[in-house]
RNA sequence: GGGCGAAUGGCGGAACUGGUAGACGCGCACGACUCAAAAUCGUGUUUCGCAAGAAGUGAGAGUUCGAUUCUCUCUUCGCCCA
């Protein structure tokens, strides 16, 4: 037996797929085609088990549907702007573009020694300008059709840093680099119109077939779409104030009504701006976060005015005004009526201010009796305490009616409502896409011709100024247009922007034009089968089908508004964690077992306790370096092992002995190689020949059914079953050509997962015409079966027999079966159920 | 608080539309080879029981000849939104 020598036949392959272009595909409409994508990495540098993960699965799927037939697009590319390079670059005194360029280079390097199906010919990178430059086109194209507008917002502002922070990069209401408390802050800033698509978008997740159920609800909630009713408040006081408009979703229950709630940022607040109260207040406000969690937790605070707004279906009822902290001017009007009965929000507020709480609905369950008391009332039942309306089903019924008589008395309109905000798309940063905008004197904004791009980002420059490093770039700023000066856009675009749109980027990415040739689109698109981790089920997800929305939108010809047919998301991988006994996080490499049970440090200094097994992160210290298992035990190995065990859609265990497995399974699956291959020069006459052809052809079903779901980690099983047979029965007479062909079949299956080892052995068998096995459906029942004897249901026993038996022959045969019949005999049959040629219960 | 999902040996996980529960792997035990160990190979491995047998898929009920699978209630855990 020899040794397997993983790193020289890896190394050949991959050569092999490199020098042949094997995995070259081009525009053909006459073959039928399968896009095939991962989402693609950012280049931090180096790949890590999630990567290997998701592309091993991606691969196994492009590899099956190359061999069945298909035109198959597998590409790969870079999301190469972003924060980190930025930071680094800072840190180390570098230059985004240079640090951003060396991680890919390596990581390409990395991925490439996995042995993927990838074209790299169609490479592509969102931080060159040859592809920002038409996302540039897009976002003018997207100005001009009024998709996009700019408006002030506010954002998280660190005061130190004098930058702008991401929501997860405030912690704690601190900033997390500097640790200053961060401010919420007004600046001009760019938005891209997805809540005009709100409907559509929602509309698009009912055709998506092929997509996890869990996914299209987290994007429906997101959406979330409620249906209610603006209602029309007259407001007495001494402001030329007339009326406020309210949205609300529980218009019946008016007669609870007891305040209602402005936004601090809502129209009238004009009023009050010269109030020192008011601004202490609006300030005080401004220290809770904008998130919608943050409110719900956060205390509620409120400032009173002199305003008094008028019940419009009880005319008499005057309550106060109020700015709250809990009301957000991107919901509804920015002003919400407050019944606090039946709104936990609106009841702690109104315990707070001494205000009324007055029950209107009553639980279907309650006596008449029922009192709102400690908690808000939210849930179903009959309408109290409300004048005309007193008696009606709520909700359904009760808003329904309550609505049809504000419309009536014109005091209010049915109105659905959307969650969905607009996409805020600028970031004061320097290492992301430029947007192709400048401002005159009076700060109006003005389109970059297109003859004018890309604009390119300025390289070589100072990041370690205060602020937005674009906006120190004078030079870079003056543009003429039209013989008009004008100063740039300094803030960049979101990230999400460029992953928005690259899987139509790789339909022709190296289209000069345009974004993408409309033939190449036309026949790649939509993505058949798109795989990534769940965390961007929503945002990623979302603005992609966004993006296609606004493409198509006043244009004919472009009408793709699905870009992923398909969706699978898959899981993460995990680690055992490991600590000192000072609590601090220990690698998996820097641990030693002794006796199996404990762990000591390496250097023997201190007992390691284990922890529970956790998605593999830098902070926790849990992480694997693929590169040190390819080097170790081969791509092979590390792609058959991160299939193996878990379902694809759920979390994986990294293990160190679940990696040696895989490797030395590849190294029997070797030696089983050597023996069919002694085998088959022997030739013998035909004896066992049914057999493998038979067990061969059930494999092949197995394989086939596992990989039209997903189950990976079932076809891993498949292998090791299959070789434990042939290892078996390999001793076994065949005749040559029934040997070979049907072993070349099952090489053929094992080149989606261990592709380098199954294409040397098809190699070394001088394997032409590798196409995908299909099973014989003909041949796939065998003539001898086992039937399952039940007595009362329980198992008692199996008869095996020729297929096709009835039931009187059956029971027959049963009257052999001693263990069988000691159930039965001196008993009286009451009844026999029988399923053919599968089971028999005999119930006594 | 709301939504979605899950719960099967010591562990990761199989089980087609309701029809042999525990495939496959890890771990463990025993055996072979070896002076010995590692590696390798073989056998066994849900629990209780010497056995015959009995119990058994988070808990409890229900439908059924038959439930891991369907229905209801509960418990715990995970994810998302808050």
């Amino acid at each position: 037996m020899s040794r397997y020598n993983f790193k020289s036949v890896e190394n050949k392959w991959q050569n092999y797929w490199e020098k042949n272009k094997s995995f070259k595909v081009k525009t053909n409409p006459a073959k039928k085609k399968f896009y095939c994508l991962e989402m693609f990495p950012y280049p931090s540098g180096k790949i890590h088990m999630g990567h290997v993960r998701n592309y091993t699965i991606g691969d196994v799927l492009a590899r099956y549907k190359f061999l069945k037939g298909y035109n198959v697009l597998h590409p790969m590319g870079w999301d190469s702007f972003g924060m980190p390079a930025e930071n680094a670059a800072k840190q180390n005194n570098l230059d985004p573009k240079k640090w951003t360029e060396t991680n890919i280079l390596n990581m390409k390097s990395q991925l490439k020694r996995l042995g993927l199906s990838i074209d790299w010919d169609r490479e592509i990178s969102t931080c060159n300008k040859d592809y920002y430059k038409h996302q540039q086109a897009f976002f003018l194209d997207l100005f001009e059709k009024k998709l996009v507008y700019r408006k002030e917002n506010y954002v998280n502002w660190d005061p130190v840093d004098e930058t702008v922070l991401a929501n997860e990069q405030v912690i704690d209401g601190k900033g997390w680099r500097s640790g200053a408390v961060v401010e919420r802050k007004k600046l001009n800033q760019w938005f891209f119109n997805i809540s005009k698509f709100s409907q559509e978008l929602l509309d698009g997740l009912e055709k998506l077939d092929d997509w996890p159920n869990k996914v299209k609800v987290m994007q429906k909630n997101w959406i979330g779409k409620s249906f209610g009713c603006e209602i029309d408040f007259k407001i007495e006081g001494d402001l030329p104030v007339k009326n406020i408009k309210c949205f609300t979703t529980r218009p019946d229950t008016l007669f609870g009504f007891s305040f209602l709630a402005l936004s601090v940022d809502h129209e009238i607040s004009k009023f009050f701006n010269d109030k020192e109260d008011f601004l202490n207040f609006k300030n005080e406000c401004s220290k809770t976060g904008t998130t919608e969690e943050a409110i719900a937790v956060g205390e509620k605070i409120g400032y009173k005015t002199n305003l008094k707004a008028i019940n419009p279906l009880n005319p008499n009822q005057k309550v106060p005004v109020y700015f709250a902290n809990f009301v957000l001017m991107d919901y509804g009007f920015g002003a919400v009526f407050g019944c606090p009965a039946h709104d936990q929000r609106d009841f702690d507020f109104a315990k707070k201010y001494k205000l009324e709480i007055k029950t209107v609905v009553r639980p279907n369950e309650e006596n008449k009796k029922f009192k709102v008391n400690n908690e808000a009332y939210s849930g179903p039942g009959v309408l109290i305490n409300s004048d005309f309306l007193n008696g009606l089903e709520a909700p359904e019924k009760s808003v329904l009616e309550t609505i049809k008589i504000l419309e009536q008395r014109k005091l209010g309109k049915k109105q659905i409502n959307f969650r969905l905000k607009d996409w805020g798309v600028s970031r004061q940063r320097y290492w992301g896409c430029p947007i192709p905008i400048a401002y005159d004197e009076e700060g109006t904004a003005y389109p970059i011709p297109k003859t004018m791009l890309p604009v390119e980002l300025p390289e070589n420059i100072d990041l370690k100024v205060k602020g937005n490093p674009l906006d120190s770039q004078d030079s870079w700023k003056e543009v003429t247009i039209n013989g008009k000066k004008l100063l740039r856009e300094t803030d960049t675009l979101d990230t999400f922007v460029c992953s928005s749109w690259y899987y139509l980027r790789f339909c022709s990415p190296n289209e000069i034009g345009y974004g993408f040739k409309k033939e190449d689109v036309d026949y790649w698109m939509p993505v058949d089968q798109y795989i990534g981790g769940v965390e961007h089920a929503i945002l990623h997800l979302l603005y992609s089908r966004f993006f296609m929305q606004a493409l198509a939108h006043d244009n004919k010809d472009f009408n793709i508004l699905e870009p992923f047919s398909g969706l699978f998301t898959q899981g993460m991988v995990c680690h055992e964690t490991y600590k000192d006994p000072d609590n601090n996080w220990v690698g998996p490499d820097e641990i030693e077992n002794i006796d199996g049970k404990k762990y000591l440090r390496n250097d023997k200094s201190k007992l390691i306790s284990v922890g529970p097994s956790e998605s593999m992160s830098k902070s926790k210290k849990n992480t694997i370096d693929p590169e040190g298992i390819i080097s170790n035990y081969g791509a092979d190995s590390a792609r058959l092992f991160i299939l193996s065990d878990s379902p694809p859609e759920k979390d994986v265990q990294w293990s160190e002995e679940g990696i040696i497995s895989s490797f030395k399974f590849i190294q029997k699956l070797w030696n089983l190689n050597e023996k069919i291959l002694n085998q088959i020069n022997q030739d013998h006459q035909k004896d066992h020949d049914e057999e493998i052809k038979k067990y061969t052809n059930r494999y092949l079903k197995k394989i086939h059914d596992n990989l039209e779901s997903f189950g990976y980690n079932k076809i891993v099983a498949n292998l090791y079953e299959m070789y434990s047979f042939l290892n078996k029965q390999i001793e076994k007479k065949y005749t040559k050509q029934t040997l070979i062909v049907n072993y070349q079949k099952i090489l053929i299956t094992m080149t989606l997962v261990v592709p380098h080892f199954a294409n040397e052995c098809l190699a070394i068998m001088n394997t032409k015409n590798i196409t995908w096995p299909e099973y014989d459906v003909s041949i796939l029942k065998d003539d001898i079966i086992n039937v399952v004897i039940q007595i009362n249901g329980k198992k008692r026993g199996i008869v095996q027999t020729k297929m096709n038996i009835n039931e009187e022959k059956l029971f027959k045969l049963i009257q052999n079966d001693e263990k069988i019949m000691k159930y039965i005999t001196q008993k009286e049959i009451k009844r026999k159920i029988y399923i053919k040629d599968k089971l028999l219960n005999i119930i006594i």
